[in-house]
DNA sequence: AACTGTTTGTTGATAATCCAACACGGTGTT
DNA sequence: AACACCGTGTTGGATTATCAACAAACAGTT
């Protein structure tokens, strides 16, 4: 995301565009929404919306990468060398969630045309290989499916805990996943894999 | 109000000039409000609001007129004829106060450059007229003193109820406002009142 | 197949807004 | 008096959005 300026017109246009698509797609299927339904909750001229976007699912795409972007933006400004980082880190990630949560809770139940799930596992699987790296003594081929194995469990955790109202503190679950993470990378003996 | 289609940018521009300008209300005195902290507050350019309004005011006046229009379409509504009617109009204008009272509660605090409380008066005074005319035996001199009276106390008591949060019901305001009235026009001795 | 209703994607002219800049006035400070 | 800062009112050119209209595609019905 540039610093420059831009037209208040076209940040107010793209901004009534994204939350009406968030607020249909909060009632409605993605396949049940139109460009016309966009343009009429937004109150915004038909022709725009194709100045600004190729179709809704553009829109959607969109809007997914703002939010990947924003996530990293908002990870690299916090510091991670130790292995008492990357729980730090893992909390960073889910107080991301929490604050953002209007707008993931509905991004994460999209169903069809989405990428935004794989996207948040792969923001997920470089803070995880990049904070978690003891693995590392293993074959590159085991790291892959190691790491896919915790990405996808701690994603999937996350997204359990936001969608059923964040009762625990983003602490908590960052303990827990910790836990998770390294009680299966120490303690178990890795007698059936090879380099 | 016409019917004619207004563009929606301009409709836009003008809603968010009135909404900046009553939420700054309630934070400020109107003479500290300046076109600059209301464009800021709208995300509006400065020139654009020298394109619809004067300065400050004109935006405070076209504000106070909109609701003024409003609430005597409201009221135009409902037939009066009898007394009985005379209470359900007051009723009515009442309950157009609760409707309104967001904002309604900013215009009537407001101190100074503001004409609001005197046009609400002038259209409780129609109404009244319009609808209690037993005084009309006498002189229209003594008339106008008397609508006067009723006006001034009706719309200070039903200002009072507002600002205070609107606790008892519009029709029992209506009640009390009713019964004060004809008590004051029913039952007394006109005795040092000349035609 | 024909029909109807809805949505899509596009177009060109017009309207509205934005932006940066300018000169001026008011206020407060030195 | 001089200076600095802030807000005002205005300007012109550029950008963006609106509007109405059109042809085409799609989905459902008969």
């Amino acid at each position: 995301m540039t610093t420059e300026k831009l037209d208040r017109r076209k940040k107010y246009t793209r901004m009534v565009l994204k939350e009406s698509l968030l607020e249909l797609l909060q009632e409605n299927p993605l396949s049940a929404i139109t460009v016309k339904g966009i343009c009429e909750r937004a109150d915004i001229n038909r022709s725009t919306f194709y100045a600004h976007y190729r179709d809704q699912f553009d829109l959607l795409e969109t809007i997914e990468n703002d939010i990947i972007t924003d996530m990293k933006e908002y990870l690299l400004n916090f510091n991670v060398q130790k292995k008492e980082d990357a729980l730090r880190m893992t909390e960073k990630l889910i107080e991301y969630f929490q604050a953002k949560h209007e707008e993931l809770e509905v991004l994460l139940k999209v169903r069809g045309e989405s990428q935004f799930e794989r996207k948040v596992m792969e923001v997920a699987r470089h803070l995880i290989i990049h904070g978690w790296n003891e693995a590392e003594h293993l074959g590159e081929n085991w790291s892959t499916y190691i790491s896919t194995f915790i990405v996808s469990g701690s994603v999937q955790v996350i997204k359990m805990w936001l969608l059923d109202g964040m009762k625990e503190s983003p602490r908590d679950m960052a303990i827990l996943i910790n836990n998770l993470i390294n009680q299966g990378i120490y303690g178990n003996r890795w007698e059936h894999l090879s380099s």
